[in-house]
DNA sequence: TATAATCATTTAACACTGTTAAGCAAATGT
DNA sequence: ACATTTGCTTAACAGTGTTAAATGATTATA
């Protein structure tokens, strides 16, 4: 019985340990990335971060794809928090949509390597799978209430907020691409495309 | 004196094979991207493909990444001939403006392909290299002097031009990245955000 | 024409990559 | 004390880009 317990207690020690090297691999790859870039990416190399050989990381992860796979989700999350965090500082829809694209922008810098391998700019990766993820709507979700309260229209899924949302992304996205890829214009410029073009389509939408 | 003109006329035939396997090169790997997608371009697969083995390959290019510098820089050239081509159909700055960019977004789906390695979408290359490439301003120089023409600013390296080109840019490349991800919302919409956001751009800097 | 030199091409090899299977040694259950 | 499972490593495979050496045909020279 005393024994019985005792393992119990090894047994969560040891899965406390399982996923704190499922957590390590992560952090692993995402630093190595960081340091030298996704096409250095290598198991090998993710296995030496941690103090393994390669194949233990596939105890953990089905294969190189479920890592970033992963590493997409969490990024999405994180993505979705900056935006909660920007929205819950207006009331206004206009003013929320403003600083959420804001957040969208800072959040695309701050975490270079995460929206690239979450959208695929400049590295070759399972677009269908991410695709698949729910995570991967959480902007959607984040975003398109305020545009219908601003437009006052009531269903979200409606073809007029779908495009104006597709609008604001694009926008937003591409000109996120453009700097990523290195095709820089100037800071100042790139903040006053950002501004012009959200707060022109906002006046747009704005009855 | 005969014989010097037949070996210069030999010297010559065997130049021309080599620059046609040369195309053969590019060709071939075009052809492979296009059927199973970049990750799948290896030079085996090239040299299978011409019928040689792979380190010839190296004959005609210094390695895999000046291929896909080449296959760039041919992208360029075809989407400068489409934009020109566009241009040539209208006199109004306006009007050459929208076809142009809707010239580019036409460019992008016939040419798959091509789009993704010359901005890198879902890809990994040689962005340094890409952005050194003379021909990458080709575009630049197709739109900014309608840009120009319509806002009656005659510096074409001003920082308002700069800041619409960038806008119509960042909206174009944006929407285009978006839906080569996969992230499709219906071609309806994608036209209408495409058509929206180029009118809405044009008439805000129309005097 | 015979020999030397050059050229085009291939084979072999290296250091990587992701991935799988086999083996081993320590911890665990009986 | 023995059997079994677990954690981890070593070895290996097929593939990648790339380089060096070897081969064989073509060309130039004597």
């Amino acid at each position: 019985m005393i024994i019985h317990c005792i393992t119990m207690a090894s047994k969560e020690r040891i899965a406390r340990l399982k996923e704190e090297t499922r957590i390590n691999i992560l952090d692993a790859a995402l630093q190595i990335v960081k340091q030298e870039g996704w096409q250095a990416l290598s198991l090998r190399k993710i296995a030496d971060a941690i103090e393994y050989t390669a194949p233990i990381i596939y105890e953990y992860f089905a294969n190189k794809e479920a890592i970033l796979l992963e590493l997409t989700r969490k990024g999405f999350l994180l993505l979705d928090r900056e935006l909660q965090k920007a929205k819950a500082e207006h009331r206004s829809p206009a003013k929320q949509l403003e600083a959420m694209w804001l957040a969208y922008w800072n959040f695309a810098f701050d975490n270079k390597e995460l929206y690239q391998v979450m959208f695929g700019v400049s590295t070759n990766c399972c677009c269908e799978l991410v695709n698949q993820l729910p995570e991967a709507e959480l902007p959607w979700d984040a975003f398109t209430p305020a545009i219908g309260e601003l437009m006052k229209i009531e269903d979200l899924d409606s073809d007029v907020i779908c495009t104006k949302y597709y609008t604001f992304w694009s926008v937003v996205h591409g000109l996120i691409s453009i700097n990523i890829l290195g095709r820089n214009s100037s800071d100042d410029i790139n903040r006053q495309v950002l501004r012009d073009a959200i707060t022109g389509i906002i006046r747009s939408i704005t009855p």
